[in-house]
DNA sequence: GATGGCTGCCC
DNA sequence: ATTCTGC
DNA sequence: GCAGAATGGGCAGCCATC
């Protein structure tokens, strides 16, 4: 098959609006493509190359070759010019992977040109991913899509499943399930205002601390454990005490889910920053362990001694974790079996109050009965973090691309400083509606100081309300300070820059 | 050797 | 990671 | 309710350049 296929049905896809009109081109193409070149095929209709890194981004692809007249590349040769790229390193890397892309890019038509570049910066923007390569895949072979689905997240790759998919029909979907060694998607939380909003919306569960860290997938077989982040990138050379707490848990197998952070000298947890620095170190894992140890604390288990539990309700997965796992590997938790009870949401709310006092990220509030959605955002688990507000001052604005493009739309945010100057804090581009957009197009053109590249440079007068989850360090921006996922609320036309929130405030709440 | 751009991945 | 939007 | 789009900041590691 050619990459001209591939391009030519993303192009279709990019154009056609309903959902079912995108499965059917996907299904179509997957129809007539064979087992051998599917796993190619498929991630590249679901955005992402099948090398986990080529070392090549959008900085890298620069001014584009003259494109070539006809097309004439096959997925194949595509696929080994992608997989040699990635074997590139050492002195002269950079020139060599920029030589042979541009060998690649020769090759290729300007429409396939249009989909390399796209999917290289990983921007397809075909509105269809994963999740509609899934849909096309179990159409073209008739297949229930959600039994596509479950195969995929437990099968490992969407290549893997499509390939024996192919080869084999729906019958190959029973070979696919949990296995202790292949890592699974993890489950994820949706956001709830309070925990008042979350008791109300789940009836019976369970309330429990959020740690601020990095979420781990652990899995043991015997003396066997490997050690999986959240997108599945496996860490267990970087992560030993993980490691070693799995080997102590009183299971022959299991998969657990859980959370490292780190501790200080007082018991409090240490800062993200920190962690994730630490789980990011390889070079030297022992020199960066006794300089900051990490702690493992678990909150699920999905499979125990040979037992699937993803379909089990989340208290008997609990009770399953409370066996093998002592308590200080535990998450904190308290049971609310009747969360209309007045004095259980008390109870509640004073626990989520411990857990902030003691340093903590906040709550994730779980279903008793809820199985384990593996690779979703399953409404049974809500996670309710404090939200802090400030008024800023709009100091600029980017041009948006894709579906924002010709708005303004990345903010550039300012505190005020004593002596009426401002400081720029961070950027943001959430909470913003397609109104919001349209206003603060005209409303920052009206105030614009300079036109650049990026966008305008605006006067310092607009305050905006911007809620963020809290500060951390930086060494961008100029007071070494910077908000974590700051979103705009509304704008404040109703308060001077004056007005605004100071960068003394701001700093006041690093820890 | 120090500095800085870029990628990849954590939240 | 958060938020908005179209289906 | 799901999936996708749009885009944030920090950090380590790799490589290039001064």
């Amino acid at each position: 098959m050619l990459l001209a296929d591939i391009a030519q049905t993303s192009a279709r896809i990019t154009e056609a609006s309903g959902r079912n009109e995108k499965v059917a081109l996907l299904a179509e193409l997957f129809g007539r493509t064979g087992p051998d070149e599917v796993p190619v095929v498929v991630t590249y209709l679901a955005g992402r190359l099948p090398q986990r890194r080529t070392g090549v981004g959008w900085s890298t692809l620069g001014e584009l070759p003259p494109p070539a007249a006809r097309p004439t590349l096959t997925i194949a040769e595509t696929d080994a010019a992608f997989a040699a790229l990635a074997r590139v390193s050492g002195k002269g890397a950079q020139a060599a992977r920029k030589r042979q892309l541009d060998a690649l890019l020769e090759r290729a038509t300007e429409d396939e040109q249009h989909f390399l570049v796209r999917l290289i910066g990983g921007e397809l923007r075909q509105g269809a991913l994963d999740a509609f390569a899934v849909e096309g895949l179990a159409a073209a072979i008739g297949a229930e899509p959600g039994e596509v689905r479950r195969a995929v997240m437990l099968g490992g790759s969407l290549g893997t499943v499509a390939q024996a998919l192919l080869a084999e029909g729906p019958a190959a979907l029973s070979r696919f399930g949990l296995e202790v060694g292949r890592p699974v998607l993890p489950m994820l939380a949706h956001t709830a205002r309070s925990v008042d909003e979350a008791l109300d919306k789940l009836g019976p569960c369970a309330v429990e601390e959020k740690l601020d860290g990095i979420r781990v997938q652990v899995h043991k077989d015997g003396d066997l454990v490997r050690v999986y982040t959240r997108t599945l990138e496996e860490i267990t050379d970087r992560l030993p005490e993980a490691a070693e707490a799995a080997r102590q848990a009183d299971a022959g197998r299991a998969v657990l889910d859980g959370e490292v952070i780190a501790l200080g000298e007082d018991g409090w947890p240490r800062p993200f920053q920190e962690v994730s620095g630490r789980v990011a170190s390889r070079l030297d894992v022992a020199g960066a362990s006794s300089e900051l140890p990490l702690y493992p604390v678990f909150f699920d288990v999905l499979s125990l001694d040979g037992e699937d539990l993803l379909e089990k309700p989340s208290v008997q997965r609990h009770a399953a974790l409370a066996r093998v796992l002592p308590e200080e590997r535990r998450v904190r938790r308290v049971p609310v079996p009747d969360p209309q009870d007045e004095r259980a949401r008390e109870a509640v709310r004073g626990f989520a109050e411990q857990v902030l006092a003691r340093g903590h990220e906040g709550v994730v509030v779980k279903a008793l009965d809820a199985g384990y959605s593996a690779g979703r955002r399953g409404a049974s688990w809500l996670k309710v973090k404090p939200v802090h507000t400030l008024d800023l001052v709009v100091l600029g604005a980017e041009w948006g691309h894709g579906r924002r493009a010709g708005k303004l739309s990345n903010l550039h945010l300012g505190a005020r400083r004593e002596d009426g100057t401002f400081a720029m804090l961070g950027k943001t581009f959430k909470g913003l509606t397609d109104a919001l957009l349209t206003w603060q197009t005209a409303r920052l053109g009206e105030l614009s100081l300079e036109d650049t590249a990026w966008g305008v440079r605006v006067s310092p007068e607009q305050v905006v309300e911007i809620a963020f989850d809290g500060v951390q360090r930086s060494t961008r921006y100029p007071e070494g300070v910077t908000l974590r996922f700051a979103r705009v609320v509304r704008y404040r036309e109703d308060k001077r820059p004056e007005e605004a929130d100071t960068v003394e405030t701001v700093t006041a709440m690093l820890r």
